[in-house]
DNA sequence: CCGGGAGTGATACACTGTAACAGTGCCGAC
DNA sequence: GTCGGCACTGTTACAGTGTATCACTCCCGG
């Protein structure tokens, strides 16, 4: 995760700072995704304290490079699943149990999004489709419920 | 708009209040989308403050009955422009350059959305589907300025 | 009259995000 | 080497968004 975004960096002459990094590994390292608050708070310990202040401006930085994406629903973020550049169109699934968000494309989606765009004379800059429900882990955990071993 | 609220309201045998009433018409009745505070601001006067709290709470009414929408990417609330129940997908269109909130539906991107959810083992309770961007009118008045009258 | 539920008012608070300014370190210009 | 500028971070304060809690009223049925 670090590497990709170190060569990212270095491919826009951006700086990579400890701070950033420090922000996009609490991010990848969360269970949940986490606020910005959470983040701040996790990256602080007894004699250095971060501000939300930093984190915002670290995930800004971040969100720049499609690095992490920010659940709008949830005001929460997410290191991002794929390799994508910036301005691609991801769709978020949004788990209501274990609260875990997993990342997909569709093209699909993409190209009759696109259509219905131009059909309502809409130019889209960026998108943000969220989708809550339960995730198949989830679905099947509950249904074989009764023996839920570990 | 009363009309229709009144209607759904006397269906499911719940209250249509006069505040619930005036909640739906600040939303209805102002230009841009406007957040919960700026609804709690309208409707105050000179002698009769109505809290924030108060109108969440009317706006989660309301939007129980799927007559306003709130949009994740903005905090804000719109009313629904389609006679659609809850449930059903709409896609919103934010001007990013006049803000306003478009809304429109589409069966295409719901069923390839629903296509892909299904490939990914996920079950939709629910979802988000907001485009910022800039609407045709927007657009047309940019290209054509230099004389873009009144 | 009494009890209970729905709705609202009021206050306080938690959470989310931004503005503004100061300090630090790096780097090129001179 | 020193100066000045730039990017980054720290710090404080504050604006904006949303919720918890309790009190009160009103209505309605017993």
């Amino acid at each position: 995760m670090a590497a990709r975004a170190e060569e990212l960096c270095r491919e826009r002459s951006v700086q990579f700072t400890a701070l950033r990094r420090e922000v996009l590994e609490a991010v990848a390292a969360s269970e949940r995704p986490p606020g910005a608050y959470d983040i701040a708070e996790r990256l602080s310990k007894p004699g250095r304290r971060v501000a939300p202040v930093s984190v915002y401006r670290a995930l800004d930085f971040l969100m720049e490079l499609g690095l992490v994406h920010r659940i709008a629903s949830r005001n929460a973020f997410v290191p991002c699943a794929h390799e994508h550049g910036a301005g691609e169109n991801v769709v978020f699934l949004i788990c209501r149990t274990c609260g875990g968000i997993d990342e997909t494309t569709s093209p699909e989606v993409e190209s009759s999004l696109g259509r219905t765009l131009a059909r309502a004379g809409f130019t889209p800059a960026h998108s943000i489709l969220e989708v809550e429900g339960d995730c198949g882990a989830c679905r099947t955990r509950s249904q074989g419920a009764g023996r839920a071993g570990a």
